[in-house]
Order: structure tokens, then sequence, then C-alpha cells
RNA sequence: GCCCUGGUAGUGUAGCGGCCUAUCAUACAGGCCUGUCGAGCCUGUGACUCGGGUUCAAAUCCCGGCCAGGGCGCCA
């Protein structure tokens, strides 16, 4: 069992005898010395093996990617410019790596998307890779652990579904034994009814699926929506528990994670409250730019480049036209053609869609014939709807797309282990 | 769904009708080197996405397939 790794060393004193376990990272082999580049999720530090040392003959042996382990000493002086040493007294091979590798750790080549993904366990060894996944981690802990803090249960709602939650086009279709089913692209109706089965706060975080054929940086097939859904809550109150819950995961992002600040964009909790704009503003803002935006039309990609250059970072565009909301997004009292809606953006990237839902189930109904869907489809989730139903709002939210935007990646691809995207199912 | 661009050694590239027996870097193998650390130096190994077509001649031009990156739409 692996007592110590490399960053553990900073504390061990000289002259200490233990083991050290991990990938050969690097090799070099001079006349009289070798060394030896020891990398484990830690760190790195530099493993000196003298050349009247035992393993000096066989360091050889050793190519790079394999996996060893080192006992020896922590030496009285550290000499690497890594920072880090140690004085080998013995190696011991644990598993050899093959080569050439498909694709070079250290190497100073660039590697394209399609080899780095097709080989993504070896592309994750460098740390600039496998880091991202470790701040993606922290923010979803912060996140986890400020909605807990806020009295919500965590559930797990099924994937495997009959009816569209919004439509039918763009989901994946499955075979569900003699029947047809879908991949849920998102835990709406099952959050809803959840706040009419009295747990008041619900939040989940779990895969969404979209079968749209879209091939951009900020699309995936399957990403991870953190979705929350709260009972007796107005937009507002989901506005709030949002730019709470984000600034926590930053948070604790940048107090967990190793070097958070020097690889991170955000380099401090953003100040709440997060900046708001109507859709309306928006609107207005663009006629003075000479776009015109027509009643009731989507902001487009362009426009809203246009919009997040007026803010620092994170901000909300509210009360959205009905038109471009779901039939379960409620309305202003007084201007029915807007919605009690909000999506949070960072620059043009939209990072959470959410609202005040609608809460009679007659108001409902309606929503969903205006929509051009068939209400008895959704007979299931209605029924939650008559016998109770609290006013209730939420929102959902892409880890991946959060983490992108944080760490400035030019492609969310790079925010989600395997990726799920138009043409990759692999690996 | 529409549109654009690209696919050359393990990896990343140059070449874009004959000078290609295909460039460079990195990797890999061997050698040299008083502690190296993007080590350095020498020698060697290793590639034109697939199928048709045009041409005296195709990595290079045309068509199609497969694969990839991106733009729009749509969305988290």
């Amino acid at each position: 069992m692996k007592k110590f790794f490399v960053a553990d060393l900073d504390d061990r004193v000289p002259g200490e005898k233990l083991v050290l376990n991990g990938w050969a990272q690097d090799i070099r082999i001079l006349k009289n010395v070798g060394f030896i580049v020891l990398r484990d999720q830690t760190g790195l530090v530099q493993v000196t093996v003298k050349k009247d040392s035992g393993p000096f003959s066989m360091l050889g042996d050793i190519s790079r990617e394999s996996v060893i382990s080192v006992s020896g000493t922590v030496p009285e002086k550290v000499q690497s410019k890594i920072g880090r040493e140690f004085i080998a007294e013995s190696i011991s091979i644990l598993n050899m790596a093959e080569s050439p590798l498909p694709l070079g750790i250290v190497d100073e080549v660039e590697v394209d998307f399609d080899t780095r993904f097709n080989n993504r366990f070896m592309d994750l060894r460098k740390t600039e890779h496998s880091r991202i996944f470790r701040a993606k981690s922290a923010i979803l802990w912060g996140i986890r652990t400020f909605l807990m803090s806020q009295g919500f249960t965590e559930v797990q709602t099924p994937k495997i579904v009959s009816a569209a939650t919004e439509g039918g086009a763009d989901l994946f279709r499955v075979r569900y034994f003699e029947k047809d089913a879908f991949l849920n692209q998102s835990p709406q109706l099952y959050k809803e009814m959840l706040i009419a089965s009295g747990v008041e706060r619900v939040f989940e975080v779990g895969p969404a699926f979209r079968a749209e054929e879209h091939n951009t940086p900020r699309h995936l097939n399957e990403f991870t929506s953190i979705d929350i859904e709260m009972a007796f809550a107005d937009h507002n109150d989901a506005m709030h528990m949002l730019e709470n819950a984000i600034t926590m995961g930053i948070s604790n992002f940048l107090k967990t994670v190793p070097d958070a600040e020097n690889f991170s964009i955000v380099k401090k909790p953003p100040e709440t409250p997060f900046p708001r704009i109507t859709y309306e503003e928006c609107v207005s803002i663009l006629s003075g730019h000479g776009i015109k935006v027509g009643k009731g039309e989507d902001l487009n990609n362009e426009q809203l480049k246009i919009i997040g250059s007026r803010f620092e970072g994170f901000y909300f565009i509210t009360h959205w036209p009905k038109e471009v909301r779901p039939f379960y997004t409620s309305v202003l009292e007084d201007r029915s053609d807007f919605t009690k809606s909000f999506d949070l953006q960072f620059r043009e990237i939209e990072l959470t869609s959410g609202a005040q839902r609608v809460h009679n189930p007659q108001i409902l109904k309606n929503k969903i014939e205006e929509k051009g869907l068939d209400s008895s489809n959704f007979e299931f989730y209605l029924k939650t709807f008559r016998y109770g139903m609290p006013p209730h709002a939420g929102w959902g939210l892409g880890l991946e797309r959060l983490t992108q935007v944080i760490l400035n990646l030019p492609n969310v691809r790079e925010a989600s282990l395997f990726p799920r995207d138009r043409t990759r199912v692999f690996p």
C-alpha cells in the first residue's frame, strides 16, 4: 500500500528513508549519474541515481511512463530545478510501459484533439489536463455542500424516460424491451414532481442527453447538469441560490486545489449579487449597435457577445419572452408576453437556464398545448399538480460549461473526461 | 440539419502535378558526454486516410466514402 505521495517529500527530513511509487516521466542517463523524473498525482520529483548505486545499471531498461517503485533517502540538499529530489537506493519496475507512447507526456509537440481523446487515459497524465478535473470536482463539491447547507436533498431521477421533457426532436431514442423510450434531456419534470411529493428543496447532479447535431466548442451530447428545484420560491429566490452556489463552488476550488489561482481566470470568488440585465435592455443595447431583434426572438451568439462584453464575468439575463421559453415557465403578472425566467451567462456562454414555474395545473395544460405538444403524454406530470402543488422555481447549470469558463478552456470537451459529441462515442 | 476547412512516420508538421528515393521537430534504437533538468552532440529507424477517376506522370487535380476541427441554427 502506498504510504507517501511525492508532495509529502516537502515535509520529510534529510536522511529519512521511504518508498515512492509513480510513473517514470523522463529518464536521463549521463556517464556518472542518472535521473528519473517521477510523477504521481501530487507532482514531480527528481530521483537521482548515483553511478555507484545498485539501480544505475538498470536505468536504461526503464521506458518512459513505466510504473516504478523507488526506495531511497531524502537528500541533504535539493539540487534539482524541479524543487524536489530523492536519492534512489533501489528501484523496482512494477509495470513496463510499451513504446512508443500513443502521445508524449513531456514531448514538445502539439497533439490533436482527436489523438488526445482517442488516448484520453494518456492525455490525462499531463498535469494541465488532469487538473481540470480536480477543479471540476472541487467546484462541484463547493456547490454541493452549499446546497446541502440550504436544506436541499440530493436526488436521483430516471435517465430512461417515456416522454420528452420539452418536445421530442432532440432526444436519443432507446429500445426498452418491447417499448420505445428516450434518454432524458433534463430532470425537469421529475424535480417538479418531487416538489409535489413534499420534499421542498431538491437537487440532482446527473447526466443530461441532447441529440442535437451541433458541432461547436461549447456543446456536448452528454453533459452533467446540476439541477435544483425549490418550493415556495420565485425566480429571484432561484437566482440568489444560484449566484451563491457558484460563488461557493469557486471559493472551494480556489481554496483546495493547488495552484488554482494560476490556471484559473477567475482569481477570486465573484461578488454577489451578480449583475442583472433584462431581455428588453439587451434588445435596446443591440439596437444601439444597429441590430434589430424581432419580437419574441432569441438572442444569437453574435448578439450575446456584444452583451457579454459589457460585463466582467457572470451576469443574468432576465425576463425572456415567452416564445423562447419552455411551457413550464411562468409569465409576469403584468406583462404576460414575458416570463419569470433567467439565464446565467459568462460572456456569450449560457451556463444556466432557470425560472419560476407554472404551478396551476390548468394553465400548465394549456401551455403544453400552446407549444404544440400532446398534453396526454404529460398526464403523469400534470397529475402531480392537481393535489397540492406549491409555487416553485429552479434552474439547471451545466457543470462542464461552468468549468470551461472558470478555467478559460477553448473547448468544453476538455472539461469532460470522455466527451460525447456529434461523432464521438468512444472511448 | 445547412455551410466551411482539413486528414503525410508513434506524435506534431513541410511539400499542393515530374526536382519526393517525401522536409523539419519530437519520439524510438545505438554511441559520446564530470548533476542533468525543454540537457547537448553524432548515427540510424519510421509516414502520404480509403476507393474510384483524370494524366505520359498524383502526396499534390476531380468524385465518393470514412474520420476530424470549426461556423450557423439550437441549447447547459
